[in-house]
DNA sequence: GTTTTGATGATACATATGTACCATCAAAAG
DNA sequence: CTTTTGATGGTACATATGTATCATCAAAAC
């Protein structure tokens, strides 16, 4: 046999090359050729990890789906235990909008692809769906756990807030992603309805917990 | 000088024609071909209409703008008088969300044009920042003048609400279209965050009932 | 009636793009 | 060494697409 290659690092090589490109010149701008380049590599190349442009779309798909499941690992990792429930939404939220450069490129190709898939049966919805909808059970689980500890205001549906959180993350991230809005003044709104959310009687639960002044 | 016709009616048509293909095979899919053959003329028409490709997209999206403000006004205007600051608000969500045909098709291109121009230079990112900011204007304004009647929860900062119901109109609005909700849901999360919103302090006032001193 | 000119049609052209095909290289197997 | 075969390069081909060019038609102006 002659030289072996990982193939799983050269797919991931290439979706990368993808991702970087759809981020710089948008994801209608994708191009084998394009795809190549920015790998620098040879167009056979990309032909021979994936067969098609069609299968090339959808590992870069996949791919920015496990970055982002990794990012939010890692995230999670780095907090200090216990992790309060504020702690977790706030972590959440940060995720959520585009701030620095590689978190502003997800989030681009990733609306980009979602955009996609509003027509394009091809492309599945399953990942739009599947995707936010475990992230909307999560926060809902953590949402009635504090609501179970009284940090949540009362009247307040765990289910609908964290849908309303999801939906409220996104619809930012895209004005941030359109440039209406700077990553900070964001931050600032959905800070803000947290605080609302989280308006505790009296009692501060956890230490880290931000405070308005 | 031989027949004369009314270029406002033709460019209108043809680009009524674009939003349509482009709501149903989506915006990376349209083509001069493509949107000759949906307005059925020859492309040489859309060529005569409209200058280039560029030219064309240009004024479709406004003319998307421009329907788009035909249908609030229309919506302001059906609305039985004294218009309370709730029902305003209550319209303002029906208009954000796609619910029916029309409405969805226009979303869908809407975000179409939002997504590509954040990559595209060509493409003016100002009506994605002008629309929505002169909204949220207006938006902050009709909130400003419920609080000072009362009908908002105290604490609350009229254009950070007002921006946060914009986000979570269009974040709402996305999670609709690719599939993840219905509009019913979508509208329903929305609803319960506005009786939050205007929870009224333990007044009793007469829901609807907002009186201008 | 002839001319003029706005409106419209058909088509050619250069280019970009996805994909298929053929060739080469090098390392492992015999 | 020879053979085998995974990895890679170069390129041709069919098609789609934006745009330019040539042609036609009909109504208004003379």
């Amino acid at each position: 046999m002659p030289k072996r290659v990982d193939h799983a690092r050269r797919r991931a090589h290439i979706a990368d090359a993808l991702v970087r490109l759809a981020a710089r010149e948008g994801l209608h701008a994708v191009t084998m050729r394009g795809v190549a380049a920015e790998a620098e590599v040879s167009v056979r190349l990309v032909q021979y990890y994936f067969e098609s442009k069609g299968k090339l779309m959808h590992a870069a798909l996949e791919r920015l789906e496990e970055q982002s499941h990794q990012r939010w690992s890692a995230r999670l990792a780095g907090m200090r235990r216990p992790v309060t429930t504020r702690a977790f939404v706030d972590a959440f939220l940060a995720e959520a909008l585009p701030t620095d450069g590689p978190s502003r490129d997800f989030h681009l190709v990733w609306t980009s692809y979602a955009t996609l898939a509003m027509t394009d049966p091809e492309l599945a919805a399953q990942p739009f769906v599947a995707g936010p909808d475990r992230l909307e059970r999560r926060l809902a689980e953590a949402l009635r756990r504090a609501q179970d500890d009284g940090a949540l205001g009362p009247g307040r549906d765990a289910r609908s807030e964290a849908a309303l959180l999801l939906a409220l993350g996104h619809g930012l991230g895209t004005s941030v992603l359109v440039g209406q809005r700077t990553p900070e003044a964001a931050r600032t709104i959905l800070r803000a309805h947290l605080d609302q959310l989280f308006a505790a009687p009296d009692v501060t639960s956890a230490p880290g917990d931000a405070r308005k002044a």
